[in-house]
DNA sequence: GCAAGAACCTAATGCGTATTAGCAACTAAT
DNA sequence: ATTAGTTGCTAATACGCATTAGGTTCTTGC
């Protein structure tokens, strides 16, 4: 800025006035001013901004997973790409860190806090028993949670949320519908708020019907996981005619699963997956989904966000219901031999 | 610091001293800062460490990709983990950034570094004529050149990579030894560095044999292109025998094209993907693949950024070559009918 | 023709840290 | 006993920007 001032011929006041829009200097030396700082290419120091009351500019993203968990999941690269949409708009910058666990992330909060690094953090995979929400509001550090249920206790923290529960228990309806009656459901993460959300809906439903044989089983969310669990279920002596995995990676391990001991897919048992993803249509027979919008979640997580460090309210959003895209892999229950 | 200061009943330069191990203050008055400092749970503020001379404490890394092709990709996710890994260490931040193609990202760079947002970056994707490298040179902002070939147009990159053509040589080898030759690289995006390396080097190795029938096609890495490329070349008089995908999604896609049109996996053709991951055992026959470790290539470009930025020299440094994983869907050539 | 006010600009200050220069008290060497 | 050197600290300054308080000229109203 010294070296526009002396290019322009005014005070280093003077450009700054004129390069925020500010009264006190005329059109004239405004454009002026302008023209040269396009001329050297000149942008604010985001430090010296920061410095002198703004903001850092930038928001933080922590992914508590470890290293191998990491591999073939499309809905985070979706997710930060609509939040980087939205964030690009505002020349927001995004933080973003990898770390083991939940407690490592909690310690990278208070880093990025205390050294004013970030103006706020967006929260994923919520749990059941979460140091997370307690710490940010008495870190008093602005966060949208996402995918996590309406909390009413952090009247601070936005939350955006799919209805997890709705979904299915009209998942349920429709398998019922169909004449299914034993399903087992191979959940992802214990501990996952929407891990419990599902399997918590599911036993209602079941206990509404008086089904005695819908069960959840809680894996890693890993392809291995989720064909041993199929290779259990599928080997008992009255199986399941309904499998709903929480994940495309463990559907597509299931189907090969069961196509490996023998059950054809839909006729035998249907599969459906509670993740969609170019997987679903990878593999035979193409496996119908619940789809979401993950790049519209990222979107409006990242909006709730800006509103927050911007001083609005907290709120919370609830995003469209997942759809089911029927494919292939769902049909009617075989009728009982 | 202020706060600590008066607490300690010192200066603020006294302050300052004992916090950052610097002479000119004894060990008795030292201990008690350090103390003072922990109960008020101080850190440094990055914008004020920033504005006096030090860095930024952040490296940048832009993704430049339409958000629709952001899908299936564990490459990134694990390469991202491993730079995580160094960058953890030495408390420095990674500030990521999606983009639409090129141009934009060459945007992101200039901002960057106008603004003084980070201290180097992080490139993938190199391509033939690439914009980057000039850019980069010419901003003088440091940078790791992630995948592409050594470059000695641009002394002050450093590179880190993957001898392709070394890869592509044995798996050459390896396919004609066992009697094919007839074979169809379904390669990736045109344009992209390492695509080209591989088409070439394929192409002499074909030249050095006589083999006629070899050839590449290139393709957008999609399931869908895979499989159309797939149906193309199979349905020829005299289908290839070998099929080498430039990655594991196409791969997947390619082998349930293949058993749609009646060839069996690898009696009829064989099947390479060139990208390991959960994926390639999550079909029949399981995929035989290039191996290579996504993590520890994070870990080696973030560490020759980090010592690029510490004022290091650039260097060219080579991680090494993927193996190929023997699966189950490669083996010997049938023979001519 | 003079005061009051507006328009345009400059000077000065602060943000939180690192660093340099300076200063006092004490120690070692001549 | 005086000087030179060392130790342990404080004061002052810079970093790049925003902002607030001043200050000059120009205009307007009576």
């Amino acid at each position: 800025m010294k070296d526009i001032a002396r290019h322009a011929g005014v005070s280093q006041s003077a450009v700054s006035f004129a390069l925020n829009g500010r009264p006190g200097v005329s059109e004239g030396t405004r454009d002026r001013v302008r023209q040269v700082a396009e001329e050297l290419g000149w942008r604010p120091s985001t430090a010296a901004r920061q410095l002198s009351g703004e903001g850092a500019a930038t928001v933080g993203f922590v992914l508590a997973r470890p290293a191998d968990t990491l591999g073939v999941d499309s809905f985070f690269l979706q997710l930060v790409s609509g939040i980087q949409e939205v964030l690009a708009e505002r020349h927001l910058g995004l933080l973003f860190q990898v770390v083991e666990d939940v407690d490592d992330e909690c310690a990278v909060y208070r880093r990025w806090w205390a050294e004013h690094r970030v103006d706020g953090v967006l929260v994923v995979d919520p749990r059941t028993a979460d140091p997370r929400p307690d710490l940010l509001d008495q870190l008093g550090l602005p966060a949208v949670v996402i995918g996590g249920a309406p909390d009413e206790r952090h009247p601070g923290l936005s939350t955006v949320w799919a209805d997890d529960a709705g979904a299915m228990a009209s998942v349920v309806d429709e398998l019922y519908a169909h004449g299914h009656r034993r399903i087992v459901h191979i959940a992802g993460l214990p501990g996952l708020a929407h891990t419990e959300r599902r399997i918590r809906t599911l036993r209602a439903e079941a206990e509404r019907r008086s089904l005695s044989e819908v069960e959840s089983v809680t894996t890693d969310y890993s392809d291995a996981e989720g064909a041993a669990v199929t290779r259990r279920v599928l080997g008992r002596p009255a199986p399941p005619t309904a499998l709903i995995y929480d994940n495309d990676v463990m559907a597509v391990a299931g189907v090969a699963t069961a196509a490996e001991l023998g059950f054809s897919v839909p006729a035998d048992v249907s599969v459906l997956s509670w993740e969609d993803s170019a997987l679903c249509r990878m593999v035979k027979p193409w496996l119908s989904a619940l789809s979401r919008d993950s790049v519209e979640f990222g979107r409006t997580a990242a909006r709730e966000l800006t509103a927050l460090v911007d001083g609005g309210p907290a709120r919370t959003v609830r995003v469209p219901v997942p759809q089911v895209i029927v494919r292939d892999s769902t049909g009617a229950a075989r009728a009982p031999a």
